[in-house]
DNA sequence: ACAAGCGGGACTACCCGTTGTT
DNA sequence: AACAACGGGTAGTCCCGCTTGT
């Protein structure tokens, strides 16, 4: 305390908190995805986002606390992502199994368009150090994947109602098998390198569901 | 650490250096698949496993290097495992598409036994924390990917040569697929806590495999 | 620190300048007494306070201000509680011996009626963490301090030329005895978690007086 | 992990753990008496000692496990003190109530050569920061203070038996006094410069026992 | 082969103080 | 007058790996 330490060069800063917020989530997603979250230090997600610690801790009260809204921020533009895909599905066709071909295929068509393999899913970054992050994190991890898969279960059921299953077909988590091969695919793609493989995975789910409904609606929908 | 320094003529407990590196090495991975790589310390690894750094630095020369022989003994037994599973399936059957089925339903049945999800798999936690890793350790996960889409595609190209497969059928990416599923199920059955979610996706993959070959195989395959 | 922040159009609450420093003032007694100097936050007095670092730093040019303003207050109120048990004792008796017994007594009583230990005393607290405080500090302290010695110290006089002091007697010291006895006390009683131990202590000062001012007073006055 | 660390230049290393011990506590007690305990960092401590944080961390659990250590060590030593003033005074006279003031005595004397102000007492430092500490530096000093009260009331029960006290005398908490006097100098004593106060204040101590078990007595001792 | 003391650096968390705003 | 965003630095803790000793 007797020595007076030399008072700061407080620059000017920026005004804009949710801004400001937004570029430390944006920056620490990156970071987060390449190299997993212990991997990833506060103050690498800090200069990448030309901020300092100051400004990090002022947002968010811990490193676990940000990796929960990573992960919240993260599901809701997920579950956005997921509910404009299908709404899109739902104008394009009206029967309920075309509407899955259709929502399974605009998946495969965005995949399709990537010239790198993706950046990956944080579901999975979450799932490689479940271990290390709170009882919080995984509420949320697990909310978001039942989304998914109440969403498509639902739509499974309409297309089941209207045309039947055939005798042996393993209803039972059908609707898990999108996000299974999302999950598996990115991890395949990012490690071969090959940023296609994606897409070509999630045209083999939708063939398979092709076939599941109508067997001859497979060889039309290819 | 030692507020009360124990007897300082401790003897090393085994004077076997295969075993006390194994007993790392299963520390390690029991560790890295909960936690990640980076989330996981050598002294955390020294205390599941009962020795201390100088042991640890003894048998790996870094951390990196615990890396790598994790990956490759982690990749040997999968190789194995796949070989074993394959052989077995041979032996079964005889035509290569049955073979292929065998040989997913191997697999999902094994999973069907599980009572808890999964540990994990070595390849994901990579590919979760790629950028933090050196090049090696990418080639042996690159390696061990690649090995089986070689003697899952050879199995492909046998099936295809004797039935044929229907036009339109995507072909390409087939030989990856049980894998991609394989990878995406293992964390979905984590988040969600479900330790039968793999073996039912693992059934999907045979049940697509046999509606590819011979639709009315599937109906009797299931 | 705000992860769901908080409408921005937050109002001051209060607007009475003296009253929020007072409440600082307030708050940082209380923590600086459970924790020491060093060992409280800005932070916290304002948490305690209910109010923000600004309103603090407008207050206080630092938190060596604060210390500063902190022993000053509590130097005033100390020396005016001093003026007002010397005066009580100087209206309740006319000889200056006795008015030194009673003004110990009255401190006694005070101390008696206590239910747990006192919180302490900041000059201990300045004390204890001495290295640490400027000098501005220490001289606030050390007035305080000098005022006790000279205000006993001249009863102390004014009782000897009244009654004598017995040969051998060290004269010397006598005047810090009771506030020597103080600080130590409160020491003790805060360790040991026993209120009435102040209240002991003071009156074993008490009957030391009596014993050296007149032997068959100490009795009478027990 | 890509990266690879320049390797650090470890210099050899003092080989004797007890010696490095010690000379931690001897930098941290040191340290903690001037400026407290949460004004001492571990950097001072040990810059201080001469060595690094890695040293500390491996001979204390925490900067809390150094707390405990000091404060056990230096309750160790105080009671050692205690003991030996006690058997001194003991082989020096035979009289319990003799034996009394002999000890106080011999604390007085030593405190009397000091030529600065003493550097304090850790029990007075804890008491500073007791809301900073666990519950087992609470009982480690508690323990300590005890120790001279269980001790100074054995030998004020002897010397009662033998002499009696008079009527009217407050038995009660006259075991506390001395230590009461002790912490309560110290602090008096670093506060105005005075070197020698804590000896005049004992010495007030030893001729209020010498009043209670024996006027007479108290103008012979002084 | 293994144990342990220790160096030096990196990590998260928190510190105090400043700025612009209301 | 009081608030919230933020800067820059330091706190305690743990990290990896080197070295010496047994």
């Amino acid at each position: 305390m007797s020595e007076s330490p030399v008072s700061p060069t407080a620059r000017p800063i920026s005004r804009d908190p949710d801004a400001t917020r937004e570029r430390l989530l944006d920056a620490a997603q990156t970071l987060v995805l390449a190299q997993g979250f212990a991997g990833t230090s506060v103050d690498g997600i800090v200069a990448a986002a030309g901020l300092t610690k100051g400004a990090f801790f002022h947002h968010f009260e811990s490193k676990h606390g940000l990796a929960r809204a990573l992960l919240t921020r993260y599901a809701e533009q997920d579950a956005a992502h997921l509910a404009q895909h299908m709404a899109h599905a739902e104008r394009l066709a009206t029967d309920p199994a075309q509407q899955l071909l259709v929502f399974v295929g605009l998946f495969a068509d965005e995949m399709a368009e990537l010239s790198a393999p993706a950046a990956g899913c944080l579901y999975a970054s979450y799932a490689a150090e479940a271990g290390l992050l709170d009882a919080d994190a995984q509420r949320i991890v697990r909310k978001a994947l039942l989304g998914w898969r109440t969403r498509l279960g639902a739509k499974l059921d309409q297309a089941a109602a209207r045309h039947g299953l055939p005798d042996g077909v393993p209803r039972a988590g059908l609707e898990d098998l999108l996000l299974t091969v999302f999950e598996g695919a990115f991890i395949l793609s990012r490690v071969l390198g090959e940023p296609h493989l994606v897409a070509a995975q999630l045209r083999h789910v939708r063939h398979y569901l092709a076939l599941l409904f109508d067997p001859p609606l497979a060889r039309a929908a290819s």
